[in-house]
DNA sequence: TATATTTACTACGACAGACATAGTACGACA
DNA sequence: TGTCGTACTATGTCTGTCGTAGTAAATATA
């Protein structure tokens, strides 16, 4: 089964991330857990990347960070996504088509 | 008008030069019209991304290098695609199937 | 004929994102 | 008591892209 390099996906991290967060806020576990499930195992982030996404994008107002203790006692970093983010991530979005569009004309199927 | 920011295609600058070069021998300069035209403007590789790929894959077996004097008296670098890079291509076609399919399920219409 | 533009590169250093590795700490479960 | 899962942080390396600069020959324009 073939799986996903991160050279090809790198350029979506942070977009998936704050897909993730559209629907409310989360943390690195979850999002991590997420990302694995919805691609259905074909693309599992590494944790260091995703925390260093974290920090990235909250730095660059795409998402802010608050600290919740969960009902099991376990403290948790959360984020949620800004205006900003939204933004960004319509931007992203909109980019997406364009680059599907493009790289398409260089795929050729070779028999 | 939109175009593309090089953070997103990144990963698919070596698979756009792969594709030109199975059409036959090709060098730099023209290489980067081509995928400006291909793409509309969309996308236009820049000079140092374009030559520092052709050495990275040449390394790789890729590619192979010949000079080449033209009609016009210029010599130039001619690169041809191997079967180890056809090999390489057929992958990342695969890939983009796949990438596609994924990076799809993290993409919402807001609105 | 002089100058600007296009063609066709090479060199070098900076930077950002991904990654490997390692370590901390707490809760659940057997 | 020990292992597994959860939830991170720190640090340094690597790779691909990019900014800047420079060379040089051919072609177009004034």
């Amino acid at each position: 089964m073939t799986s996903i390099s991160s050279d090809v996906i790198r350029g979506y991290n942070d977009t998936m991330i704050l897909y993730l967060l559209l629907d409310g806020p989360s943390y690195g576990y979850e999002i991590s857990k997420k990302i694995r499930e919805i691609s259905e195992e074909k693309y599992v982030i590494k944790e260091t990347t995703l925390y260093s996404a974290f920090t990235r994008m909250e730095k660059n107002g795409y998402i802010q960070s608050f600290y919740q203790t969960a009902e099991n006692g376990k403290r948790r970093t959360y984020y949620q996504i800004t205006q900003e983010g939204i933004t960004y991530y319509q931007q992203k979005y909109n980019e997406w088509d364009l680059t599907q569009e493009v790289v398409q004309h260089f795929m050729k199927k070779i028999l």
